[in-house]
DNA sequence: ACTGTCCTACGACAGAAGTAGTAGATTCAA
DNA sequence: TTGAATCTACTACTTCTGTCGTAGGACAGT
């Protein structure tokens, strides 16, 4: 039965290409097995066949599913959003990195990889969701705290 | 002879768990295979032979290199930088974004990763360096090319 | 010189990831 | 209703990763 497993978006763990894939996907919105594979960059574009066992795979941890078929092609849409995925990633990096974004930031900001302007837009985009959330008094605290996630280096969460 | 390969910094792919191990390397600065496990996270700490195996691949790659013996065991020293490294795992982060550094700001900050002060010292890094770097005139951003491996082949440095 | 302890250098192996071929089912346009 | 084109559902590697065990070398005491 190739049961998809109910995972929690958060324990999905994708590999580089399966995360490649999960790209195109969330560019695209949805899409077929072909569609995906065309949005591959040329370079490194693998068989059809080899993408579809991505995709499979992908189902099978439950970060994406069958929404219909067009024609006979079954027509995927990913189950975990980006956004999950990246805090994930993200994790994963500060692991290596004592746990600070700060020193993290640093290190990208050193690397030219960050301009003034993209930490000004992203200052405002989290000053934005400040707000939103003090208007709304919006409580819930949402999918985040799933649990300690076994950091390494001594307890400290993130204060915010 | 496990002749180290001379690896352009930029090209060398470390694995999730060689990058913990990184990690630990790059917090000591340099140290032995027992000094290297001993520094892993009490839950995940693979035996001895383990984390050998995992510094010897290391070496391969051409990430780290054995400076000098102390009794009979060697001491390795990191031979990428933490910030090459994060670098490179940026990029491909940045490949899931359509290459954006703007969006994937937007979805850590959203994610709850970055507090408004993360981004503010951001901000200062990028500005003393921007001052530094008028000021002193570029100069390479070596920092830890202790010796010269040989490397010549063509660069292709990566500039944004 | 003998012995226990700690290393090193290899060799192995299971499971994950990447890559793809094939047989048979579907679909679509004649 | 046929046949080509396209998919799907498997099966099958090969490589890469994570994990160790073991044999034999080095060294520190005794």
């Amino acid at each position: 039965m190739t049961e998809a497993r109910v995972a929690k978006e958060s324990d999905v763990k994708l590999t580089r290409f399966e995360l490649e894939v999960m790209g195109a996907l969330w560019e695209l919105g949805s899409a077929s097995v072909r569609e995906l594979q065309e949005r591959l960059p040329e370079g490194k574009r693998p068989a059809y066949t080899t993408v579809q066992t991505i995709v499979y795979r992908l189902e099978e941890k439950g970060a994406v599913r069958r929404v219909k078929k067009v024609g006979n092609a079954h027509v995927f849409e990913p189950m975990v959003t980006r956004r999950a995925t990246v805090r994930r990633l993200f994790d994963e990096l500060l692991g290596f990195f004592g746990g600070s974004p700060r020193t993290l930031m640093a290190q990208l900001v050193e690397g030219g990889h960050l301009t003034l302007e993209d930490l000004r837009e992203a200052e405002e985009t989290l000053e934005r969701l400040e707000s939103d959330k003090n208007a709304t008094d919006e409580r819930a605290a949402v999918e985040s705290q799933s649990k300690a996630t076994g950091r390494k280096g001594g307890g400290k969460g993130r204060r915010r």
